[in-house]
DNA sequence: GTATGCTCTTGACCTATGTCAAGATTTTTC
DNA sequence: GAAAAATCTTGACATAGGTCAAGAGCATAC
């Protein structure tokens, strides 16, 4: 539903009757059920994609045929490949529901226009962008020097609405552990209290 | 010295000579000697700082006392913290010169201004981010799927330059491997040719 | 230009985490 | 609501990569 979308920009920025239309009226409204996919890998990304329902995950599959979750996204996230995007090239990465959701998405040229139209709405886009930037770097310097047990502590931390709703070995995979490690890890945690 | 930066602007975008002269008041030219901090952990970073000439690196300091390199940077790069510069708040992360380098710094309300008034120099700007946003997407991939020596391969095909000029220890860290197993790793793929 | 300190390599050994397999739970489906 | 499928846990074992230590090779500095 736009509400949802109308919401949150509520939250962000104020807009006039009249910009608040123009970027309604570029929206379109997508359900995904879950385990469908919203992108496949060789298909290019051609949206600006809102989740105001549900739950999503991105993933890549190496030679060996493993998933590896690279992101995941609940309501009021954003999603998308960027890379597909901006090169027009195919997609490496699949986008699937991790459970009925629903989606705002943007032609990602009305997407761009908007953003030149209306000032507040290209500053929240960059915004978001800069945020979404700066949680991948921590992210890397997670990967970088935390331990297993580590990962999963400063995971708990920052995405405790995660943990709940999505499948272990799911974020196992996001965390770049083993599912067995996980479960071995969140029973220590537990332990530990 | 300055002329640098105005060539990079010249390959991205169109300017107007009084556009031009606008951003280069702005400017302030930088030089650090090798091993000298541009940044240090517990400072806030208030710049937008592009490298004219040598060689950065952005590290973090884990509790162990490990350094973690968190990210390089040689000419034509823009190197900071931008989560510092956001929100305001000391940074985590330490960065340093591994060579003599020279930087053209923005104060970053000025460079805010700027990428206002001079809406060319926006777009760049905000190209230079989803860039490394992509980027920063590739590494966690890596992170997340690649054995050692896929990591130092991939690292090879993308940052070849980087090979040379940067010590194999920080190149380890910026993989997140020890410095051992990269020296292990170099020799086996060059015995493979 | 020689002495001092980094960086890189190599070997021996260790450990965190992965893999495989079986059973226990939970969830989905009809 | 019973059967089937997926997910999670646990144990036994394997291994990639870490750690430690010593020596070789380079740079830097006086």
């Amino acid at each position: 539903m736009y509400e949802i979308f109308r919401q949150y920009l509520d939250t962000k920025i104020k807009l006039t009757a009249d910009e608040s239309l123009k970027i309604q009226e570029c929206a379109i409204i997508k359900k995904v059920r879950k385990h469908q996919y919203l992108l496949q890998e060789g298909d290019v990304w051609k949206y600006d994609a809102f989740i105001s329902k549900g739950c999503l995950r991105t993933y890549a599959i190496d030679e060996r045929g493993d998933e590896h979750v690279i992101g995941l996204g609940i309501e009021n996230w954003w999603i998308g490949d960027r890379e597909s995007l901006l090169s027009g090239n195919p997609s490496k990465f699949n986008i699937d529901a991790v459970e009925d959701s629903e989606l705002v998405l943007f032609a990602h040229q009305n997407f761009e226009k908007l953003c030149m139209d209306i000032p507040a709405f290209g500053n929240m886009v960059n915004q978001i962008l800069q945020r979404s930037f700066i949680a991948s770097q921590n992210r890397i310097q997670a990967a970088l020097s935390y331990s297993a047990e580590e990962k999963y502590r400063s995971f708990l931390e920052k995405y405790s609405v995660f943990a709940t709703r999505i499948p272990q070995n799911m974020i196992a995979s996001y965390l770049g552990i083993s599912p067995e490690t996980l479960s071995r890890v969140r029973k220590s945690v537990s332990k530990k209290h």
